[in-house]
DNA sequence: TCTGGGGTCCTCTGCCCT
DNA sequence: TCTGAGGGCAGAGGACCC
């Protein structure tokens, strides 16, 4: 109800009545399956995961015959084998997943240019000013899951409301469903009035609220908080104090339907970062360095991509128990380079004791801004040029017009070639070696 | 069950400075 | 010179999202 609430001022008679936006939330129906059913419509009709296939991967995607047999996303494919043995384990294809996405996205920019993507496969639009040309929200869904079906081939679900939380929402309701029988079609558009938001907010249990995770819904449980209704009747003091004044105050708004959060178009990176799992733990400061710099790498290449460089590197392990530490440091200049990240990593690893076994390891750059003049080298003994500007443009040229795997940092090179950084078809999860 | 990868945001703590 | 309060910031960790 957050944009049909009359706002007025006690001290005026003046009453401002906002008209109510019309929001939708697009989200693709087990998209990366969809995608690979397209090119393997034989495999129509059974189970399929995408995901990781190794022993330490997770489930990417699933569809609703592998649902049925309670195989979800998220969950590890061991886990998924044992519940779904019959099911077909595809390995991924992020570059193929992020082409047809790419086109989806247009069939949604043709309705409104007010198109936020959350991810490949789900986007919010903002069709307010859209519906004199192409009708009211329901029917800019029927005709965007209608398009996107006769072009691409694959199937979604829309939801239509007055806010981005209750859109979103209102899209799930609106899925295809796992029933004893088997999947069953959804409705596919699901429309919430703005009069009915609160109702419908309010009848759903407080785990569908977004920025309620399990450590949330155990804290609001001690409570005695289990739907959202309950949260509503909650002061805000109260919850405040339990979880803390931003996610308090949050959940709060949400719990009464207020949502005014405009969709937005496009917005900087915070953040840009690689991290990998192994498939056996390592052990020894010279293997994981050689991780490090490979990241390295490939997270400079993308800073310079975007133009940006960053202040912060941080440094993520993880150990074989899953005790997870991060270590940071913060240089004065931006750092755009693969060599001036991956020294700054490696002094941050050289901290850390590694000799209980690592499965991940990971490089994050933070505090991003306009990527200027590269950092002077300040320590000679490491053998690092006075600006790696030139190197990192000569770098760049070369795989934009011989590949990635033209060239690289000289730790990643093997017999075989150049081993960079993972991407694409093991983003979920290390082949057994 | 035994847990990926790429993100964002929040909270807490300690340090430095005024 | 010492002490305490408070703000700003960096670092670390955690929760959550898809």
């Amino acid at each position: 109800m957050a944009n049909t609430v009359p706002r007025s001022s006690p001290a005026s008679d003046l009453v401002a009545v906002s008209t109510p936006r019309t929001v939708l939330h697009v989200d693709m129906d087990a998209f990366f399956v969809s995608v690979e059913l397209l090119r393997r419509p034989e495999l129509r009709g059974r189970p399929v995961v995408v995901g990781g296939s190794g022993s330490r991967g997770v489930v990417a995607a699933a569809n609703y015959e592998a649902r049925a047999f309670g195989v979800f996303s998220a969950m590890p494919s061991a886990r998924a084998r044992a519940l779904c043995p019959a099911a077909v384990f595809l390995p991924g294809d992020h570059a193929h997943y992020s082409e047809v996405s790419g086109r989806v996205m247009e069939v949604f920019a043709r309705f409104t240019p007010l198109v936020e993507p959350l991810s490949l496969d789900e986007a919010f639009l903002d069709v307010t000013g859209a519906r004199r040309l192409h009708g009211d929200g329901p029917s800019i869904a029927a005709a965007i899951r209608s398009q996107v079906r006769d072009e691409e081939g694959l199937p979604c679900s829309v939801g239509v409301a007055s806010s981005k939380f209750v859109a979103k929402l209102a899209s799930k309701a609106a899925k295809p469903r796992v029933t004893r029988s088997g999947p069953a079609e959804g409705s596919g558009v699901r429309l919430v009035e703005p009069d009915d938001e609160l109702a419908f907010v309010q009848s759903l249990p407080i785990g569908e609220l977004w920025g309620v995770g399990p450590v949330t819904e155990e804290r609001l449980a001690r409570l005695g908080v289990v739907t959202v209704a309950d949260l509503a009747a909650l002061p805000l003091p109260t919850l405040e104090r339990a979880l803390g004044p931003a996610l308090g105050s949050h959940l709060h708004r949400l719990a009464h339907a207020i949502d005014d959060r405009p969709v937005v178009v496009a917005t900087a990176p915070k953040s840009i970062s690689h991290e990998e799992t192994y498939a056996t733990d390592l052990t020894t400061h010279d293997a994981l360095r050689r991780e490090v710099v490979r990241q390295s790498d490939a997270v400079a290449a993308r800073l310079r991509r975007l133009g940006l460089g960053g202040r912060t590197v941080t440094l993520k392990v993880r150990f074989g128990d899953f005790r997870t530490i991060t270590r940071s440091t913060t240089s004065d200049l931006p750092l755009t380079s693969g060599p001036a990240v991956a020294r700054a990593a490696k002094a941050l690893l050289d901290e850390v004791d590694v000799s209980q076994g690592v499965r991940l390891v990971g490089v994050a750059v933070t505090s991003l801004g306009v990527g200027g003049p590269q950092q002077l080298s300040l320590v000679a003994d490491e053998g690092l040029p006075a600006s790696w500007d030139d190197a990192s443009d000569a770098v760049d040229r070369i795989r934009s017009r011989f590949g990635d795997r033209a060239i690289g940092p000289a730790t990643a090179a093997t017999s075989d070639g150049l081993d960079l950084a993972r991407r694409g078809a093991q983003q979920w999860g290390p082949d057994e070696r």
